[in-house]
DNA sequence: TATGTAGTTGCGAATCTTAGCAACTACAAG
DNA sequence: CTTGTAGTTGCTAAGATTCGCAACTACATA
């Protein structure tokens, strides 16, 4: 049976994974990806809001998920962990399969060869 | 800048990692790791009501990350992904990486040694 | 000090998630 | 057909997330 312990440790492992909950914030990590980011240069990047951008950052700095610098009035944003994106990458990994099986089935439904 | 089927990709790929955002399923996943399980099985490894067992199940089963197969009265449940665990794994390290630095500020902020 | 640019924060509304409970279906054995 | 065990589903209240908007802080330059 699970403990007490065992049930916290699950809850924090969530709050790390909830990070990827969220496909705006699964872009920032994606763009910074290439190296550190000013907001400005993320926000046109994505074409969302900066608002909407900055209160996403906020979320994955708290979580400490990424680190900033600041240089004069801009502030750049990077990765802290990098294992995250092999993770990220996994997880691509696995909606690519899935979407392929998914694809062939649909195929065989209608009745395709290829 | 993004295009808008980069945005349906997120999206897709952030339905799959939200799968990893609720301890529960955490723990469903871990306990699946040894092999398939019944209902009944995780259950009683968890210690939660079976209806909400069932509930996270079909959340993992419509996501087609879980796949079963009946035998008599009981279903049982196994991973579709092997490749999630690898991710499952790698965002805990990132999680105890990050629970270690902060017990290393902890400790500076106190004052210890050790 | 005033102005502009870069970024953050607070708030409210709409939406999604979660958990508990009762009622339900599916199979097996008598 | 009835009873028991295994699992699922529908409903609902409480809580969390998300997004847009306006107001805010921080720094640089004049």
């Amino acid at each position: 049976m699970a403990t007490k312990s065992d049930k916290l440790i699950y809850e924090m492992h969530a709050e790390v994974c909830s990070v990827f909950s969220n496909p705006k914030r699964l872009e920032i990590i994606n763009v910074l990806r290439e190296g550190e980011k000013t907001v400005g240069e993320l926000t046109k990047a994505m074409g969302v809001p900066k608002a909407n951008v900055s209160q996403q950052l906020a979320i994955l700095r708290d979580k400490s998920i990424l680190a900033t610098r600041r240089e004069g009035q801009r502030i750049y944003y990077r990765l802290s962990y990098p294992k995250m994106l092999r993770a990220y990458d996994l997880l691509r990994e696995v909606l690519l399969e899935r979407l392929e099986k998914q694809g062939v089935m649909a195929k065989r439904f209608r009745g395709c060869a290829s």
